[in-house]
DNA sequence: TCCTAAGCGAGACGGTACGTCTTGTCTTCCA
DNA sequence: TGGAAGACAAGACGTACCGTCTCGCTTAGGA
């Protein structure tokens, strides 16, 4: 067979790829990028790329696998440690705060502008914490609010938390942002509406 | 002075503009648009385009305004109701659920594939409970979430679960998904993440 | 009635645009003008122009008839005057290269890259030299060479060489270029493509 | 080497645009031509036209070259034969009019109208002219007059006539009026613009 | 060691949208 | 009522990017 060497071929082509395109999200942002552009970049020839993936967002979601690894990791762990279960929700939230500081040019290169890449993001996100719900909740979701919304109503105010405090700079610290983050989760957003919240 | 029949020349093209964008956006979803299709529906040149509108955005955001009024309108009756605070919070919930299930098509064209037509609901909607908070609360934002924090965990909250009640064909009535919506901003997520919320 | 004064209005526009399409030929020459060009800088509506002019053509043609006039003039005065012949041949010649020199500015646009604006001073020059050679020769052009072919020959010749002395700058004097024309429409060409000529 | 197959897949599309061209240029005249009807006639993308030639005009001119090289080495040919100098002068133009004749509705779409297509043949001829200038005559042009002068002569007469003689029909046959031009050039007008010729 | 199939670069190609430009017509107002 | 203003349809322009394709070169396994 001639399989392993030509997969090593083949992988290493995919890296570069993967590589450019996270290097050309820095310097332009996810949308600004061109085909062409990563070819160039990548000393690839337009052909090779197409061979591999069907388009940016394809190569987009190939690269972006490994940041669903690790919040399921994350994830994994939390579940797998007794506790109190409240402290359990929502874990993604400090990790993915704390990825999204540590690669801060990177985020910032995917949510400018841009709703592709957040789309890609969202969806790994909502993975996760469907998983979350699926193994912590064993009711059909108490008086039946369907799961799936709960799922995008905790990732869409999740997602939009985090473009803010990217596009603010990150200002806040993780565990700040986090703090907040689960505070109107947990809490509800009615005492920060109003201010004579209930008692 | 030549304004007035000019004015209403322009207009005239103006209001055939938008109305093909809505026919097309029923047809085709917002992103699929082409300008070149806008102008052919529309037995505009082009160059005509162009002389009103910069760019497709451009053209939907000027057409939607009047959804912004609409919300606005809402709000305003909702302040100068006497009754309990808590009822009037979140206001344009309702409002919108029932806007999209009366435009139901149109609606789905701009939530089908797209984010930029998203984008723009989400701005007026921004505006919208921007102002709700700074009318309702008058101290900066309990313990120091800062106010653009909750309007972003919001807005990005309801435009996620809009979004989806629209993909699934708007199946339960705008009354019930807005309170499932109401209940999860008021109430907190935690309930129905895990089993074992409040008795 | 009103006639006259109205007369008098389209008497004016008429001269606005010509004033202004002479001044624009100075400024990008005549192939660079749009008709927008002129209305803008005449102050005048579009329908206006075409109310009076079809083309950028017609306007340039209308009022360059004057020049038509200056050449007839002199080829009159030359054949009321008794002389030599062979003086008064070609005499439009002189006084187009004076002409030129004189508005140097304006032939060079109109001479300078274009082709449109020298098809029709070459049709006017086509009519004086018709004239001239109907004038004096009363034969069949000996020889049977047919006189358009003449005419046009002499034209051609003179345009080329108008041309390549405006690009240079009308360096020698009119009468300087006016005499090379002569001699080499009247001794022929061959003395000064081979150096040998017949003895 | 990768050339050769793709300068031959070149070299294809280039033949197919000039061929192209050529056509149209019988159907509806060289100005009228559009680069979208070149396009579309030869199956080509426009994208593509753009790859090779930046404008109808280049594309004329490239495929025009060689007429150039039938000029060039008709006029090799006479200089290498030994003969009367006078009898090898002005060689290019039988030849030219027996390309013209024998290409008579290619050559037709070329001067109708048009001006553009006629410069480029101008340019061509004046080159030929030229050579045969600097070839022939080795002094400074006899009584000081400058060479490009009398090549602009020869060459705005000759396209005068030529121009003439397409319009009408090219009815005398390529020798008549092949000789009657060298006549005008050799022996001067002045005998076939006053009836009483030189005794 | 050579052979053969693949991965690969290079880039030509058809297609199509873009935003700009100019033209000539048509409608409306004003003096 | 005729001239001025300018909105409009039409469509060419040159640019950009896309996705497909056809080439040969390179290269590494199996014969």
């Amino acid at each position: 067979m001639t399989k392993p060497s030509i997969d090593r071929r083949v992988a290493r082509t995919r890296a570069t790829l993967h590589q450019t395109l996270m290097s050309l999200i820095l310097k332009q942002g996810y949308e600004a990028i061109t085909i062409r552009d990563i070819c160039d970049a990548a000393n690839v020839g337009r052909s090779t790329f197409y061979a591999h993936y069907t388009s940016k967002e394809d190569l987009m979601r190939s690269g972006i696998e490994n940041l669903r690894q690790v919040l399921l990791d994350r994830q994994r762990d939390a579940l797998a440690t007794p506790g109190d279960r409240s402290h359990r929700s929502l874990g993604f939230s400090l990790t993915l705060f704390e990825h999204a500081r540590d690669h801060i040019d990177l985020h910032r290169g995917l949510v400018g502008g841009g709703t592709v890449a957040l789309g890609i993001i969202r969806q790994i996100l909502s993975d996760v914490v469907r998983d979350e719900i699926a193994a912590t909740g064993d009711k059909k979701s108490s008086d039946a609010i369907p799961r799936e919304l709960v799922v995008q109503y905790v990732v869409g105010a999740y997602m939009a938390v985090l473009t803010w405090w990217l596009d603010r700079g990150a200002k806040p610290p993780p565990t700040e942002v986090d703090r907040m983050f689960r505070r109107l989760a947990t809490d509800g957003v009615l005492p920060h509406l109003a201010e004579g919240g209930s008692p």
